[in-house]
RNA sequence: GGGGAUAUCGUCUAGAGGUUAGGACGAGGGAUUUUCAGUCCUUAAGCCGGGGUUCGAUUCCCCGUAUCCCUACCA
């Protein structure tokens, strides 16, 4: 039987990390397998705050930031459509009403307020909480009562009150339940909607899911959800229970931690295979290969749930700047000048693209006087950043106006721009700049070694308050390649207002 | 309170009875250079504790401890 696998997100926002990488991970099982790999909307809590629906778009978009497509999905539908369980309602009611027949489910006419009364009185009694199963042997009587009184129900699942239940996980084993601690779970709520149990086990039957890769934090309710199955006479599908990702302080992955959503991520600047290839390294490992930069092919090629490791995983920010690194040094300049201009326009870095109905002067002095400039300042920084809102800093002082000592770092100042020699020098090299037939790296290269001997000063002595004159800092990228980038007017300008309030 | 899972360098992990316990990030040192970054070389750093089983346990079993998860008309 070919593989089925699937994500079931719920729209809450913006996708937490976890979440994503149990996507990635059942569409590299799915791929590895030759599968199909499948999405569903389990939008079936309707709670305000619970449920956005613009959390789908979001959704989408980190499928495709990742090209992890589904090959079914509430996008361009599928076989086994609908992909969304707020559309399939009657559905979740029929089985449901199904289980009452059959006396595996009943309905349960308890008021919440005793509900949470009672649970109130088993915690101060130091009791195991649950329901008391108050509704599940009710008289025909009082049932019609009930009814006629139009008091609202929801739907129990009669779970039996001997036994066991097997969770048979894939990675950590038989894992064995007692059914007589389980509680009658909930499977349709009195707004009509099903809860995760019922959804899930009637959706992944009629999807003909073959394998159930989830969260860790769902292991402890498996058996709920298997008797749901069962009392559906349904297959179970396999399950495969992954570790979690969690903080560095080793509690669940939040805000304070750093980025754990999509959007997050996206915001700081992580180029898709590097956070692809670091999240499957959380819980995943390709073996005794002793290597983890993969690429997507080589990901799919390798993954299997026996690669899969059964304790959770922290975070590390610091190895996935690393990777991140990693990958955008191997970038394609055009792409990553491409993925940098956003953070440039939006630190106001560079003015926004002249829109399409501007003039062709007007597009055509944008290409030169802002495109191509940077395309020339961008490679010089590549090397150096760890995430594209990195940009920002990296390049800003090509772009922003330095008007020394506005704009200079205090440090870079003190130390090589109060040197005694630094009036001669810097109006040396103006002299011999803005002499210079050819403005090339080389050429400024030559030039600036020739100014050093003639001073009789040390090639560092020149390199530094020169870097400091132009730049405002002390760090970056080479010198000469610094100064061809800004260009000889820009170089020249930096030089004479340095040298004349020096 | 009840139930469940997990436990190898600081972190991600390899290991599946006998290994100098391997790799990567990070940290330290060195080389290169024009600063930073990068690259190359290099050092330190680990089997939670206690019992078993075994000729031999990081590895298998039990107990303890710790951590996390579930215990909702949330997923």
């Amino acid at each position: 039987m070919s593989v089925r696998v699937r994500y079931a997100p719920s729209p809450t926002g913006s996708p937490h990390i976890g979440n994503l990488r149990t996507a990635i991970f059942n569409w590299l099982f799915a791929r590895h397998a030759g599968g199909t790999f499948i999405a569903r909307l389990e939008d079936t809590d309707r709670t305000p705050g619970r449920y956005v629906p613009e959390g789908i778009y979001e959704l989408e978009a980190s499928m495709r930031f990742f090209g992890a497509l589904p090959d079914e999905w509430w996008v361009y539908g599928g076989e086994s459509a609908p992909y969304i369980q707020s559309h399939n309602l009657p559905y979740y009611q029929l089985c449901a009403e199904r289980l009452i027949r059959e006396e595996k489910a009943y309905r349960c006419y308890c008021t919440r307020e005793r509900l949470d009364a009672m649970r109130t009185e088993q915690q101060a009694r130091g009791l195991p909480t649950g329901y008391d199963r108050r509704c599940r042997h009710l008289s025909e009587e009082d049932r019609a009562r009930n009814e006629a009184e139009g008091i609202t129900s929801v739907v129990r699942l009669a779970m039996p009150l001997e036994g066991y239940t097997v969770v048979k996980d894939e990675i950590r084993g038989d894992i064995t339940y007692e059914n007589r601690l389980q509680d009658d779970q909930v499977l349709l709520k009195t707004d009509g909607f099903p809860t995760y149990f019922l959804a899930c086990a009637a959706d992944d039957h009629r999807m003909g899911i073959t394998h159930i890769l989830r969260g860790d934090d769902w292991l402890s309710s498996a058996p709920k959800l298997i008797q749901v199955f069962v009392a559906l006479g349904f297959d179970v599908p396999k399950m495969v229970h992954l570790p979690l990702i969690i903080g560095p302080d080793k509690k669940k992955l939040s805000k304070r931690h750093g980025a754990t959503q999509f959007l997050d991520f996206v915001d700081q600047g992580y180029l898709p295979e590097a956070l692809m290839n670091f999240i499957c390294l959380l819980g995943w490992s390709a073996g005794d290969e002793n290597r983890e930069l993969f690429t997507v092919p080589e990901l799919i090629e390798r993954f299997s749930i026996e690669g899969i490791s059964e304790h959770p995983a922290i975070f590390d920010y610091e190895k996935l700047k690393w990777m991140n690194g990693h990958y955008i040094r191997g970038c394609e300049p055009g792409r990553l000048i491409g993925m940098c201009l956003p953070y440039l326009r939006k630190a106001g870095l560079i003015p926004e693209a002249p829109l399409s109905s501007a003039s062709d002067d007007e597009k055509e002095t944008y290409r030169i006087e802002v495109l191509d400039y940077v395309r020339r300042v961008i490679p010089l920084e590549q090397e150096r950043m760890k995430m594209l809102s990195e940009v920002v800093d990296l390049v800003g002082f090509f772009f922003a106006e330095l008007d020394y000592p506005n704009g200079y770092e205090e440090k870079a100042v003190a130390k090589w721009l109060k040197v005694p020699y630094l009036k001669p020098l810097l109006e040396k090299q103006i002299e011999v700049y803005s002499a210079l037939a050819e403005w090339t790296p080389e050429a400024l290269e030559a030039a600036t070694r020739e100014i050093s001997e003639g001073l009789t000063l040390k090639f560092a002595e020149v390199i530094h308050p020169t870097r400091v004159a132009v730049t405002g800092r002390t760090v970056g990228p080479g010198l000469f390649e610094t100064l061809w980038a800004m260009g000889k007017e820009r170089t020249i300008t930096r030089l004479k207002t340095v040298s004349e309030r020096a």
